[in-house]
DNA sequence: CTGAAAGCGCTTACAG
DNA sequence: CTGAAAGCGCTTACAG
């Protein structure tokens, strides 16, 4: 590293104190208009950059977030990271980005060492494993501010902004079944995690309103990623039992469920209706037959380091808020000609 | 904040000095094992936990390395960061991310953020404006290390973890034209950006091979998202003079592509051959006969880091590296069967 | 409006 | 193997 120029180092060239050079560089209002613009001037000719590690060692105050989510390729997560980084940077923080890989393991260290950086608050998205709780008491104990997204774990007294997964998923079957279909598979997540155990319940509402019996071997829980899709969906193809149509817990899953069919069924290509969770805006892409619960991604995580940020920047504790948004479905073949571009482009079947 | 657990308390409670508490909590060689044991022992009891902070400033070592990328939803970005981030967790990094939203004020006002931060390393994939050149001069002048990735800025004297563009999209309108197609658009990025120009003259180069003469008017340039896929593709078709194929020069303006379809030309649903850089993975999810130029961003990402940290841990200066990975072709009707669910699944058709 | 002191929580050298 | 000193680069709180 070539030598930094310190506060000191100003401080000397103009024969005050560091701190009233401090002080002018944070616009303090003790220092005169004067100096103030003289020290400015002076700081930005010697390329001057202030450490920050030094100042938030000494204010208690890091400015930056901790960001854990269990993935980001070809997820939601990915929009979620870009809102809450956009809303960051708007308001002067820094994103420590960590990922689980939905090991709840990972995640774990993942909270430590953003604990051990000192960041101001945490932003997280549970993995899919149980959680370890001694983490979340640490977090608690410290005082530390946490907001929950997507993915919360229940009954810590966090602060939280979810989609209602149960009402989404109901309303998607449920439309489905309107439609005529009846032979509907659910590839789920797993009931360990809140919205898995909730895309499953408002898919089960769904055909107990029609008086559809459950059919076990068309529920098969188990993840959320591509993996699972494919390992589900090729066991029901093989049982040579075959749904008309199938839910995929998440956006992956339904594209685990597309490689399952193009190996073990090709000739189901173009008929098995697929629905599942997902961006809205991701929707347009698919191949087959494809509903979209779409989840606002952007929203999510706005609201999600809002209140973070709120929690953090208040002297008081906040009691913890639980914010819940709604999905719409996104039928393409209906709706999607002109909205394509549009943030939230997605026409509301429902919401 | 709960009173935090400092080394003193630990000390004092064991009745050694900080610096002995510090040594044996780091596993430094000058404790014996046994008082290390107990120091252990007592700072899990007492729930201390390190302030990385403090340790990063007077170290002079963060252990946090900045990465700033143009965008990341929908975009092969997403896995780029996926791949540096576990390999930064591998090896003890923290990731400070930032996104420029394709905006080089962003992209310099990030770079000092994370300079301030004191990280010990950057890796940035540059925005498509061109760039603010002083705010690299600051890194350089500092000495900090710092590795591009994907979107260089050449000339620089920093290492870079590139792509052959200019092959790669030869490649793949040689393939088209091979396939019988001579009427074939470009949207392009911008010249400005080298995989913009690259990928430009790829295409060039392959209608030059084969004597099929430019047409200007099937040639825009103007950036890398949806909109200006949207836009210029709507520009041609609306000029009533339709191209064969259309080579997008990333997978959003693709997108935006398949918008303008939808909008201004439905009946060319399905027909039109549409090709894009992207990440492989993605490919199955067109609805549209596509065929994609794949970018390995596992590998980009995972190369970026290594040749970082490789720079930030070593002694000496070490001269710029710089490591162009090949693309591959994927075709999916022909050969996208069984390779779904690998990591790099895809069929070879060059590289 | 300006300054001198103390401190944030750690590590690095150096002496024993 | 252990310790006392100095310092990393800032900010806070208090006195003038």
């Amino acid at each position: 590293m070539g030598k930094r120029v310190r506060l000191i180092d100003i401080a000397r060239r103009l024969n005050i104190t560091k701190v009233s050079v401090s002080k002018a560089l944070r616009d303090h209002p003790d220092i005169s208009t004067e100096t103030r613009e003289l020290v400015k001037k002076t700081a930005a000719e010697m390329g001057y950059t202030p450490n920050l590690l030094a100042r938030s060692l000494s204010s208690q105050r890091s400015h930056t977030l901790g960001v854990v989510v269990p993935k980001i390729a070809h997820t939601f997560f990915s929009s979620c990271i870009e809102a809450i980084q956009e809303k960051a940077t708007e308001r002067g923080y820094g994103i420590v980005l960590a990922v689980s890989n939905e090991k709840a393991d990972l995640e774990r260290q993942h909270i430590e060492r953003l604990l051990a950086m000192r960041v101001d608050g945490l932003l997280v998205s549970a993995s899919k494993q149980p959680p370890d709780l001694a983490v979340y008491e640490q977090v608690r104990a410290m005082n530390m501010p946490l907001v929950f997204f997507d993915r919360q774990i229940e009954g810590l007294g966090f602060s939280s902004v979810t989609v209602d997964d149960r009402k989404g998923s109901f309303e998607a079957v449920n439309y489905l079944i309107e439609q005529g279909y009846r032979k509907i598979a659910h590839i789920a997540g797993t009931s360990a995690v809140t919205i898995g155990r909730e895309r499953r319940l408002g898919y089960e509402d769904a055909l107990r309103k029609h008086n559809i019996p459950l059919h076990a071997p068309w529920i098969i829980e188990g993840g959320f990623d591509e993996r699972h899709g494919f390992d589900a969906f090729g066991e029901i193809l093989q049982s040579g039992n075959i749904p008309e149509a199938v839910f995929a817990t998440t956006f992956p899953v339904s594209l685990g469920i597309r490689a399952a069919i193009r190996k073990y069924a090709p000739a189901l290509q173009g008929k098995l209706q697929i629905l599942s969770f997902g961006e809205g805006t991701m929707s347009e892409f698919h191949t087959y037959p494809h509903i979209c619960i779409n989840q606002p991604a952007h929203q999510i995580g706005k609201y999600a380091i809002e209140i973070l940020l709120n929690e953090v920047e208040s002297k008081e504790d906040k009691p913890p808020q639980h914010l819940v948004l709604n999905t719409s479905l996104i039928i393409p073949s209906r709706n999607h000609l002109d909205a394509t571009l549009d943030e939230v482009p997605l026409a509301r079947v429902k919401s």
